[in-house]
DNA sequence: TGAATATTTGAGCAATCATTCAAATGTTGC
DNA sequence: GCAACATTTGAATGATTGCTCAAATATTCA
């Protein structure tokens, strides 16, 4: 950071915004956890999935078949979804079925539907 | 994909409900389009970048002293930001100010917020 | 015009990440 | 126990990414 401490001569100016907004920042570890949150969402794969489940409890072969992608793939992101709290699973046999943890997960995507559709 | 076609037999059974939710899926672009959004709030910075600019026009080096990062690495992610529509900009003199686009922002923030903070 | 300043940009580098492949785990039914 | 099957896992690899550094733009003011 070499250029951190050399500040424009504004800032001196809007020293008093800038200390207000400052403190109005969330703590480190709640935007760490809100980039996380966004970053499970940040991948292809991963959203369809979350779509997919919305509304629907799948198996993991069922989540390749809609998706057409490997089994390996889908499981290997479907452990970081459960990392996330993001999908919940039922045991049933030799059978997997992944469902969404909560409604925050449907409301996400449908306010950045609403945003990408303009 | 050396295993997309041979399917576990229990998809057989569920063939109507994976022929369903594919039919529910969107486009691919649309996909693409959601999983980019979701991608430009999955970085710790560009989320500080975004929660400073709710409610606050900054310039450069406002936002690269509340986050106390470079002015090069707050550029880069703001033009990001800017290619995504998230962001949109007023010159004024040498001055570049940044605010945000739209409310969709804050909203996708604040749904992320109240799923992290469960 | 030239110095000072705010911002942008491009190349380079280290770190992160998504997928593949092969192997392991766990479950069912013979 | 063993074969078949659904899923998970770890290592490896190619691709993407966030930041730094140096240089380029663009604007103001003398």
């Amino acid at each position: 950071m070499t250029d951190s401490d050399d500040l424009c001569q504004v800032s001196l100016v809007d020293e008093k915004k800038v200390a207000e907004v400052r403190k109005t920042m969330l703590d480190e570890e709640v935007f760490t956890s809100l980039s996380d949150t966004f970053k499970a969402f940040g991948d292809r794969t991963r959203v369809k999935i979350l779509f997919a489940l919305s509304g629907n409890e799948l198996c993991v072969c069922d989540l390749s078949s809609v998706l057409d992608m490997t089994v390996s793939a889908i499981s290997h992101q479907l452990r970081l979804l459960r990392n996330m709290n993001l999908v919940k699973y039922r045991k049933e046999g030799k059978m997997v079925y992944y469902s969404l943890c909560d409604d925050h997960v449907v409301e996400l995507m449908n306010v950045a539907l609403t945003h990408v559709k303009e």
